[in-house]
DNA sequence: TATGAATGAGTATTCATTCAT
DNA sequence: AATGAATGAATACTCATTCAT
């Protein structure tokens, strides 16, 4: 057999890449154009498959050369979201020395989530949250795996004696609780603006030092 | 000009009233129906004026004679949601003797409005949260003044010395975060039970009372 | 109370009969179109409810105002052809007065049923044959009751002797083969004319007084 | 010119004649899975290229090499039915000893044909039939030629005095319309089994001895 | 006051087909 | 020879809304 890679090869070759690439770049158009509808649109009800295909200015059919369906197309979008949303959670948690710290730094990744996401945030935990534990093949890194992180964090924190002993569940939704609710105030309500939900945060944090925690912090 | 009421005039006033009480319950039918399906349905996207129609027994037509339009109708159902979430906050501060009890109660009272209408939260507070703002003629209760009830024992609280002294409006978004997170955690993830809800908010509400209110309870 | 019918009232009454018989007169006007597309595209699979309206000139949502969903007025199609083929059966057996007369008028009539609605007969007898079980609310005269005047007239004809005896369901099977295959051979294939299709049913009819039937005529 | 035969102009020959073999090879796949997926799919409209397309694993434009469109292949698919339903007439023929076996072995060919492929047997008799007519190149054998058999025997039967003088043309549309009836009701309507089908067809078959053909059978 | 008739705009989805490569 | 990309034209169906009465 000839090994060598003759001129028609690589014309091949590179063409196969080019269109694998421009692949990939419609599919990123679908899904950004699907996510700026969603901005735009206020939602979830209005979003439909034509609107999408008529932001990216190709037929409503060509859609369905990359996605299944209209379900299909916002379970991506979802868990596109859910994968940057773990990263950042998993980051938190790595920059932290000391459970509490950990915490701390866990739940601010949240909020920075929260306020820089906000429409994939709504999408993700507050229009179709059912989406959070469904798998998705080649996605690894759901929601699950994220809150696996704060469950991680709250177990060494206990263990360690940081916290009062209430049950290591009570802790989770109370946290998540914590930075939802702060998130979802900007979201939803705008009453508060972003600097204003940090700083809300903060104090949230604070009162939980001497209010919540077994051992007060240094 | 002919000031003498004469018995035509009666006739016509009296039928006037008598179509007056008639469109208002006729209006107030529609409207029960509109919340029912709503609360039945599951909420924004399924709901269809035809639907209302057909529940109320009169044409689709009909209900125009009442409504401006969809949306319209809409308004008015999450006002009617308001005024009960209203008049639940309203009766916790009236419950409550001293500012922390009150505190305590209006939270309280959120967290069981939430849980009891998650339909009607959603709708209020989660999608189609601008309508909180929104004046509807007629209707003095909005959002507005549930939130008065709010900040008035806030207000209450800090000027008694109960409170570390931030600013009133950290107390109120803390204190509504605190709740709407709880109760948005349960509706839209459905990973906690109402009870669980209960008890979140009972430890939450408990940790602020060392962690972030000044003097202690008696 | 006024019992006398004023002019308004009898207004009223002659713009409600208007209406109902315009209303007929669209439902009318649609199966209408709807046997003609029949007959034009060739059959079942070709048919679809937005061609209807164009061919009546109405917008494809009023059809829906008539008939449930395309099935429904398909089905209203179907029951349209059986009313008058029960009638015809009922005809041919009234016009006999012995029992070989009456199965021989009662598959002249099948044929002729036949010849003279191919549209219908294949929609009914050939593409949706389930439809000819199916109950239709205020429909009494189904395909069932057709086939009850054919299973009483071979009854009669086995109890009076006329028959060999074999079950009588072979008879009904039998006979009922007998026009279906002229008639199906006559519309499907075009290869014999109506009045061929007369002759045949008249020989095969022949053979059966013969070769089949206990009695001679006389 | 030049006519010798070079070595370049046998090898074009040799990739022709290869490239003619796979080109039939896929061709034939084609055309089997078609086959396949109409029997299996109930038919006519359901059937769709996309789908055979994934059935042999090949592009939906990948058919258009082999096929004009859509109405070709099927055209092939009923020429298909058409070749295997002519071999059992021609076996049924070629079974008999007698004309008048011949004619009933013929029948039974045709009834089993039509229970057996019930599929085609409706698109070629009862949906599609125009096509019957249709030449097609390279197809010698279509359904011309299946009741060219029919007719041999019943010239044979006539000529032998085996059958009472009616015209040929009597014979053949009534023989056929005796099995036709049969099957279409077993086919269309489900009201009788293939036994019972083959159980009526032997009395039709009966009745016409002695109430149709000339002599009696020995 | 109430409504029947009608529609235009919109929804998701499927399919046959073409074209450049 | 084979295909990936793309599309135009359909399909059934739903809904909010208008208008004449």
């Amino acid at each position: 057999m000839n090994q060598v890679v003759t001129r028609q090869k690589r014309t091949q070759q590179k063409s196969l890449e080019r269109r694998e690439q421009q692949k990939t770049d419609l599919r990123a158009l679908i899904l950004q154009a699907a996510v700026r509808l969603f901005e735009a649109g206020g939602g979830y009800e209005q979003f439909s498959l034509r609107q999408v295909a008529e932001e990216v200015g190709y037929s409503p059919t060509t859609i369905y050369l990359y996605f299944k369906d209209k379900d299909d197309l916002l379970l991506h979008v979802v868990f596109e979201g859910f994968r940057e949303f773990g990263q950042m959670l998993q980051a938190g948690y790595d920059a932290g020395t000391t459970p509490l710290e950990r915490l701390r730094l866990i739940g601010q990744a949240y909020l920075e989530f929260g306020l820089s996401h906000p429409v994939h945030y709504r999408l993700m935990f507050m229009q179709r949250s059912e989406m959070m534990f469904q798998k998705l093949e080649g996605h690894l890194h759901t929601v699950v795996d994220s809150f696996a992180v704060l469950q991680a964090a709250v177990h060494e924190a206990l263990e360690q004696g940081f916290l009062a002993p209430y049950p290591l569940e009570v802790y989770t939704a109370l946290l998540w609780a914590d930075v939802h609710g702060i998130v979802a105030l900007q979201i939803s309500t705008g009453q508060i603006t972003p600097e204003q939900a940090r700083a809300i945060n903060d104090v949230s944090w604070a009162r939980n030092l001497t209010g919540l925690l077994a051992r007060p912090q240094p």
